[in-house]
RNA sequence: UGGCCUAUGGUGUAACUGGCAACACGUCUGGUUUUGGUCCAGAAGAGUCUAGGUUCGAGCCCUAGUAGGCCAACCA
């Protein structure tokens, strides 16, 4: 009855200790907190299905806050496009916050912080002020405006948010410590000036609050439990800490509960960047055609490019939480999408590289309507009819005047089926004066039962109806394309990244909507671009079905078999016997006699000088000594002498603690 | 010359200190199949970064080292 121990991540194990020492589960509330200068992307979709996956396995509210501090930055433009991808990946926010909403309660706080000594007006320079701020590795040093008094602080804040200031001519900082070894300790600075129009907020301030201060505070204001965020955040943390205990200390009494912030590692896509600064650079660049280019990791591009809010959800569950440095193959995400896609997309045809098959024994004028199911893997999907007639296309690939009997799709004399219709028979071919073939010639048979090996799709000619399809490639050659140094992340832009062909397809497709999805049968998952207009149809390639033809035709191996084939040849008996005697000590009983039995044999192969190496092997892996002087025992019964380093590892052996070490080494 | 963080199959994440290190992706077999898809069955792949230590027992605890990441914006 011993219910399943479910898994959890790092900070769900936080959050259950937190419970278990005394918060209530009505406490629980997170936010995600995103500032409003740029479009979502995938790295994004961690922390937003972090704290709301907690929110909705906890059952707590979730905040959805902009923290929008810096007006030169931010705009409506890109609220209102976060808050579309969010809703669209499913999620549902408590309220909607705003950083800007508590400038005055932030303001309220900052006095109270001067009248306590522990804010200050610098009148500095930014240079002056980061000069005194020191390097990681050498302490800063007071400046000389550190000690004004408490009215002169207090007149100056006043009178910087009144306006009387230029931008830059006075900051105020919190009095910490300038010799603090963590920077950020190293008097933070709270509030510029800054003379410019906030979206919500209009001319109403001119003094603006720096994140630090503005962040706790507003996670403290919402009463937020857990504040989650990425790992570059953790050395915040101790002036989250700071700032978070004396707001704390001012208003308990009407917000009785402290957050915490706590940090994982961010999301990094293989082949892929994340950084908003370089997507909008290929924006800006015209290297992409938007923010919402389906090669975009943008949550927008996604969409666009036929990821489904379930499969992205999906995908985020598999990828985990944790708190090192990780990037995750791009195979991961597809897989999500072919897991959701299959379920749901339904099935058509369409060609993409067509050849005209001629039924020479088909009738010329006819036209049948054959039944095709819309999805096998859900029958409510329910069936349709498509056109079969003398003249259909086929995938040129699927044709091959001769091949190996691997090859299970057409070749002349052999025979194949066409989905949902007739198998037929290729009998000749018809080329032009380049030597291409231009038409194939079949006949069909009536028996739809018969065995064939392979399964072709295919569009009738007469009913098929085009469509601009665009295929798509990584964007990236490079695996980790920012992660060089010394190389521009745009060296290694995939120059081939869109393909843009045109499709014949069946005639269901006319009225297909914009974003629906389907499988085009054999090839992978397409949707309707939103560029669809009437009378011309544009579909994207979600992604490809996987396919086992191509992969076993790649001569090249793959990295996996390399790695695979290294592995093998470097596995010598040496390391098979360090291998056995890892476990040795314990396996049960026997299970130990076997593998005792097999190192027995291993010796044949073993050496003495591969041997005399391990004799050295830490006392704690004492499994490795059993299985070496199990090895040794078989050397010497073979008729090897014993030296001095036998000896003193015998000698230290018959000292050990380990029962079993002692058994085989007073064997010896 | 500092501080903080991290280290488990190719990748990502688990493992309530105790039983041949689990799951997913990927890879490879085989079966089913009117998609070379799906599905089903199976396999290979990990000395848990290194060296010491504590313990009857360490992936987990301690010490030192190594490697990688982050930190010097009036950005968030």
């Amino acid at each position: 009855m011993s219910e399943e121990i479910k898994s959890l991540n790092f900070i769900e194990h936080i959050i259950e200790e937190d419970l278990k020492n005394g918060l209530d589960r009505s406490q629980l509330k997170f936010r995600f907190p995103p500032e409003p200068n740029g479009y979502l992307h995938i790295g994004h979709t961690k922390a937003i299905g972090i704290s709301f996956g907690l929110g909705e396995t906890y059952n707590a509210p979730v905040n959805l806050r902009f923290d929008d501090t810096n007006p030169a930055k931010e705009e409506q433009e890109y609220v209102d496009a976060i808050k579309r991808d969010i809703e669209w990946l499913g999620y549902k926010w408590a309220e909607e916050c705003y950083s800007s909403d508590y400038f005055q309660q932030l303001y309220d706080w900052a006095v109270q912080m001067i009248k306590d000594g522990l804010a200050y007006v610098d009148s500095q320079s930014s240079e002056a002020i980061a000069e005194q701020k020191g390097t990681p590795t050498e302490p800063g040093i007071n400046g000389p405006f550190r000690d004004r008094s408490v009215e002169e602080n207090l007149d100056l804040f006043s009178r910087m948010k009144d306006g009387e200031f230029d931008a830059g001519a006075h900051v105020l900082r919190a009095k910490i410590d300038m010799t603090h070894p963590n920077m950020l300790m190293r008097d933070p600075i709270m509030y510029r000036i800054l003379h410019a129009a906030h979206h919500r907020t209009g001319e109403d301030w001119c003094i603006y609050p720096m994140y630090d201060w503005t962040h706790g505070e507003s996670d403290y204001l919402e009463q937020i439990s857990h504040s989650l965020c990425s790992l570059e955040f953790k050395p915040h943390r101790p002036l989250y800490n700071w700032f978070r205990d004396h707001v704390h200390s001012y208003s308990k009494d009407n917000l009785p509960l402290p957050p915490k912030q706590r940090e994982f590692a961010r999301l990094n896509l293989s082949y892929t960047i994340m950084s908003k600064r370089k997507l909008l650079l290929l924006v800006e660049e015209g290297i992409v055609s938007g923010w919402d280019d389906p090669r975009m990791p943008t949550i927008s591009g996604l969409r666009r490019r036929g990821y489904t809010p379930n499969s992205i959800r999906e995908f985020i569950d598999r990828v985990g939480v944790a708190k090192r440095e990780n990037i995750i193959d791009v195979a991961l995400l597809e897989f999500s999408v072919r897991e959701d896609l299959n379920k749901t997309a339904n099935r058509v045809m369409g060609v993409l590289d067509p050849l005209k098959l001629v039924i020479t024994n088909y009738p010329e004028d006819k036209v049948e309507w054959l039944d095709t199911e819309n999805n096998p893997e859900n029958p409510k999907a329910g069936n349709r009819k498509i056109p079969f007639t003398r003249e259909v296309f086929i995938e040129r690939e699927d044709f091959r005047e001769e091949a190996n009997r691997k090859f299970f799709r057409l070749k002349l004399g052999g025979e194949v089926r066409l989905k949902s219709a007739y198998i037929v028979k290729a009998e000749s071919v018809v080329k032009n004066e380049s030597g291409d073939i231009i038409e194939v010639h079949c006949t069909y048979s009536e028996d739809k039962e018969k065995r064939v090996k392979g399964t072709l799709h295919w569009v009738s000619v007469p009913h098929a109806i085009t469509a601009e399809i665009r295929e798509y490639d990584r964007l990236f050659l490079d695996e980790a394309p920012d992660a060089d140094k010394n190389k521009d992340f745009i060296e290694f832009i995939n120059p081939n990244s869109l393909q843009v062909k045109t499709g014949y397809l069946e005639p269901s497709l006319a009225d297909a909507k914009v974003g629906a999805h389907f499988q085009f049968q054999r090839i992978g998952y397409f949707n309707v671009d939103p560029d669809t207009k009437e009378g011309k149809l544009v579909f994207n390639k979600t992604v490809g079905l996987r396919d086992g033809w191509t992969k076993q035709n790649d001569t090249k191996p793959t990295v996996e078999a390399k790695a695979h084939a290294q592995k093998q040849q470097q596995k010598s008996p040496v390391s098979l016997l360090q291998q056995f005697g890892k476990k040795y000590p314990n396996l049960p009983e026997e299970k130990r006699l076997k593998v005792r039995e097999e190192l027995v044999n291993l010796a044949a192969q073993v050496s003495y000088e591969d041997l005399e190496p391990l004799f050295g092997t830490a006392v704690k892996k004492v499994g490795t000594r059993i299985a070496t002087m199990i090895v040794l025992a078989e050397l010497i019964k073979n008729g090897l002498a014993k030296n001095e380093a036998i000896n003193t590892f015998i000698k230290k052996a018959l000292e050990d603690k380990n029962h079993l070490l002692v058994e085989e080494a007073s064997a010896v």
